[in-house]
RNA sequence: GGGUGGUUAGCUCAGCUGGUUAGAGCGCCGGUCUCACAUACCGGAGGUCACAGGUUCGAGUCCUGUACCGCCCACCA
């Protein structure tokens, strides 16, 4: 007898969702537990920014591992998804300068101690934010193990790195060309360094000859750098130089003199084929400098602003900024020169000019190339051991793609500048010591010089944050000590992040695998797809196209936001989302929440207490509609574990809502209402908890609430059973039955063609109507008959034979030959009908012409496979009878 | 400049090693508040799979080229 229903029909996520969370966490579900046989699997997260905030990029990749952790747990490996947040070196030092630049403060007002004690009370208050906000979204992280790249432990292992690297000589002091950013104040490395295309002007300046026998005109997209040019060079085998190779030019505006001289990297394609070389503030004229022995003076400072700042001389100091120049805005100063250069008839034109502009990934300001003295790692003898790796096949990047994305930057890899101009970080442990300049990295903080004994100087600068999280897949387990953690739950298994930090993070997390572990960090590196708004642009918040992944929370749910995003792209690629209409965009993980929902609320109301066992069922008392469902939730499991584990995350997810709502809920659930009101209905009750319980299971990776939720409020469940700790779902190949699918298909098959004669001729849902089926054969006949009352109650019939009775009405030809007539005698237009079944007849008349074409082509049937050829010979079989029924009835019909 | 991905229904996308009548969700059209669900149910329309060649018995699927869109890398100032 059927239960009330208690529950209301509407889903309210809202309502469960913070409840199961903290029950998830009081029962620990998110610790590894060990046991005997049990293997780890380990996703260490990709920290988030400690300042920041979730959006969708999070959303997405942390959905993903909470899928993948999810599934592993449920299949009984040991998990560990390692939560924690990254210090974020630039990133958190801008957001902190921001907050005290509105009490009108720098942080030179504040000073370097003060600062950094500033900024840890930033961070001390606010630094969970994002974890916590992880938490809404439902990552089943374990909360005990929160790392943060400047804990105390994580410190020590950075010092312990960046030592070990000295001594091993691969640490080194780099006098050269860098990126610099004259708003951060500090380096970049080139990574850091992001291109920008930008539209710009090229202007052809003239540098009038010593001699006065005219001048050599340049190109350049930065005229204010010409103060710092100590030559202009020309391609050796261009004819245009060689009359002015070994003469002299005037620097327009400052009258310094410099050299023409030849040098092979200029492009004679490019501009006029001269070129200006500017040493300190362009990395290849750099290249040219040290070639040709070239002084490098600084003519720029360190905030962007002109001015003489040093720089190699070579013994000439003498002013190369005019005064009326020092202390303008480089971008000022480029304004102004090109002026006076007008005004002097030195600027022979202005082109406009596309080319890529380099700007700081933190604050986007356009990057100063800068003569510097920075700290480098040189990078090639840790790359090796990662590219022999990756040739003996140990690691693993998906979508594929993007391994020769991976070689390249590895194989022509450039040693990286690890030195930042920052205070908020790790310092770097490089000391000097005053009296004797002996320089030396330390485990420790020295007192004094190990070998004159005289005082010692700390290097002022912090390591750039990458530094620190490269290390992250071991320094989170307690590295360089030897502990439980470590032992047990390095290596990792999947990496799951962005394709933007490939390089930033993903390969220099391989290379300190390999190099401080001598192994890798993780098997596989699973790289997502960028979320982006309708026009395909990155949601951004400078665009403001953005989609807050919490307000999805509060609107529709954790689950209609994960769902959206896992069955809404597939392995890798990006995702793109409708910020203009959330209803919309998020409707289908919505509707699906509340789906399953009602699905829940009907199978709870017929439910007895004590749940019937599939196990305990005699197999014959089980009907068709039963051997069917029972099949598909067998294909259901097989196939989503299979994409599952090929991280074919959106395949997994459909083919479960497939199985549940097409095929559970549309149809069994229809087929087996009578049943569950006989007396007899503890053989469907056990068949629909089964599915039921297979759905849950299933579907708990992507869906974990609402699963959750349905599965405790299951009769018969114990209190305290968690369906996050549940087994997931095996498969019984005894229920895979391709005949009852076959079987199964032909009821529907009847039964949708008798809705559609019902569309078709407008019949009244309310009316009842008598049909008729000539089955096409014995088997067709015993199949329609054992689900007869299922066609009548679902086609809404009066009466169904299946003896032959003649009736007058509409009729259908089902593809195995069977005829259906629904009774319509006065309804009928024939002309109607004859339309209608031939408009049908054309259809199968057209393909089984093309079909017989391909049979009767002899190279198919030489050359293509014999399965395949007789394949196509049981379609044409059937076409061909159900052609042959369908033609008998038009002209049985009198149609013309 | 070098790589690399995309172009399939109005929209967002599946379609894995070439072989059923190319699919889904949303939207659209028609009909239903049928006792789990109108965030639903029933029925339906809609695609010469960017274009041009080629390989093959057979191509949305493989190859070449073209066009457009995108991403990554790159010292043409």
């Amino acid at each position: 007898m059927p239960q009330p229903f208690d529950l209301p029909p509407q889903y309210d996520p809202g309502a469960v969702e913070v409840g199961l969370y903290r029950t998830w966490m009081e029962r620990g579900a998110f610790t590894p537990v060990a046991a005997p046989g049990r293997e780890p699997y380990v996703i260490v997260i990709p920290p988030p920014n400690v300042t920041g905030v979730l959006h969708m990029g999070h959303g997405l990749n942390n959905t993903i591992q909470d899928v993948l952790i999810r599934f592993e747990r449920a299949r009984g490996r040991e998990t560990l998804w390692l939560p924690g947040t990254d210090h974020a070196g630039i990133a958190t030092q801008n957001v902190v300068e921001r907050l005290i630049a509105k009490e009108g403060k720098t942080r030179f007002d504040l000073g370097r101690e003060a600062f950094v004690e500033r900024v840890w009370q930033f961070v001390r208050t606010t630094g969970s934010t994002i974890l916590e906000q992880l938490k809404q979204i439902g990552a089943s992280c374990d909360w005990s193990r929160t790392r943060f790249t400047l804990d105390p432990a994580y410190t020590r292992a950075v010092r312990e790195v960046f030592v070990r690297l000295w001594e091993e000589g691969l640490i080194y002091r780099g006098h050269r060309v860098i990126h610099w950013c004259p708003r951060c104040l500090t380096a970049l490395s080139d990574e850091e360094a992001e291109f920008h295309e930008t539209t710009g002007a090229l202007y052809y300046i003239r540098y009038p000859l010593t001699d006065g026998s005219g001048h050599v005109t340049v190109a350049t997209t930065r005229p204010e750098t010409l103060l710092g040019d100590t030559a202009i060079v020309v391609h050796p085998e261009d004819p245009r130089g060689a009359p002015f190779i070994g003469k002299r030019v005037r620097l327009p505006i400052t009258g310094i003199e410099i050299p023409v001289l030849a040098d092979e990297s200029v492009e004679k394609e490019f501009g006029t084929g001269f070129v200006k070389v500017t040493p300190a503030h362009d990395a290849s004229d750099f290249e040219i400098g040290l070639r040709h022995d070239l002084a490098m003076p600084l003519v720029m400072r360190e905030n962007g602003t002109m001015g003489d700042d040093g720089g190699d001389r070579k013994g000439d100091a003498t002013p190369r900024v005019p005064p009326e120049l020092v202390g303008l805005d480089r971008f000022e100063a480029r304004k102004k020169i090109v002026k006076l250069l007008d005004a002097q008839g030195l600027l022979a034109k202005t082109e406009s000019h596309q080319h890529a502009v380099r700007r700081c990934y933190r604050c986007d300001s356009i990057v100063e190339p800068r003569l510097s003295d920075q700290w480098f790692v040189k990078m090639k003898p840790l790359a090796e051991p990662v590219l022999a790796a990756y040739h003996r096949g140990e690691l693993r990047i998906v979508p594929e793609r993007w391994q020769a994305t991976f070689l390249n930057w590895m194989e022509n890899i450039r040693d990286w500048n690890i030195s930042r101009q920052l205070w908020w970080g790790h310092r770097i442990p490089v000391f000097t010591c005053t009296r004797c300049r002996h320089q030396w990295a330390d485990r420790a903080d020295p007192a004094a010089c190990p070998k004159c004994g005289g005082p010692v100087e700390q290097d002022p600068d912090v390591l750039d944050t990458w530094f620190s999280s490269w290390l992250w897949p071991f320094a989170t387990f307690g590295w360089p000590d030897d502990t439980p953690d470590l032992r047990r739950y390095y290596p990792g298994h999947t990496l799951v992040t962005a394709p933007e930090i490939l390089f930033f993070w993903v390969a220099r997390m391989l290379m300190a695998g390999y190099h401080f572990m001598g192994k890798k960090p993780f098997t596989t590196v699973y790289l997502t797809g960028t979320v982006r708004d309708t026009k395909h642009r990155r949601m951004s918040k400078s665009l403001g196209n953005g989609i807050d992944p919490l307000a999805v929370v509060r609107l529709f749910g954790a689950d209609a936001l994960r769902w959206t995003l896992i069955a809404g792209g597939s392995l890798g690629a990006d995702v793109i989302l409708d910020s203009d209409d959330l209803a919309t965009t998020f409707a289908p993980g919505r509707n699906f929440a509340n789906k399953l929902w009602n699905i829940a609320r009907f199978i709870q109301a017929q439910l007895p207490a004590e749940v019937p066992r599939l196990s305990a069922l005699d197999p014959k008392a089980l009907t068709l509609a039963d051997r069917w469902i029972l099949s598909r939730a067998q294909s259901a499991i097989a196939e989503g574990t299979a994409a599952l584990e090929q991280f074919r995350l959106d395949e997994a997810a459909k083919r479960c809502f497939e199985f549940v709502w097409g095929e559970l809920a549309d149809w069994y659930v229809e087929t087996v209402k009578p049943r569950l009101a006989a007396d007899d209905r503890v053989v469907a009750q056990a068949v629909l908890a089964h599915c039921w319980k297979t759905v849950l299971g299933l579907l708990h990776p992507v869906v974990p609430f609402i699963t959750e939720e349905l599965w405790q409020k299951l009769p018969g469940r114990r209190a305290g059973e968690l369906l996050i700790l549940a087994p997931w779902p095996t498969p019984d190949p005894r229920w895979a039955s391709p005949e009852a699918d076959a079987q199964f298909g032909a009821v529907r098959q009847a039964i949708t063609a008798i809705r559609n004669i019902r569309a078709e001729y407008r019949v009244p849902p309310k009316a009842r109507l008598a049909a008729a089926i000539r089955p096409a054969g014995h088997a067709a006949r015993a199949t329609l008959e054992a689900e007869h009352e299922t066609i009548l109650r679902l086609a809404q019939l009066e009466t169904l034979t299946t003896d032959g009775e003649a009736l007058e009405g509409a009729h259908a030809v089902l593809t195995d030959g069977s005829e259906v007539v629904v009774a319509l005698a006065g309804a009928i237009d024939l002309s109607q009908e004859c339309r209608r079944l031939s408009d049908e007849l054309q259809r199968l008349d057209k393909q089984l012409d093309a079909l017989d074409a391909k049979l009767a082509n002899e190279s198919f049937v030489a050359r293509a496979p014999a399965d395949v050829v007789a394949h196509e010979r049981d379609k044409q079989q059937a076409w061909r009878t159900q052609r042959d029924v369908l033609a008998a009835k038009l002209s049985a019909l009198g149609c013309s």
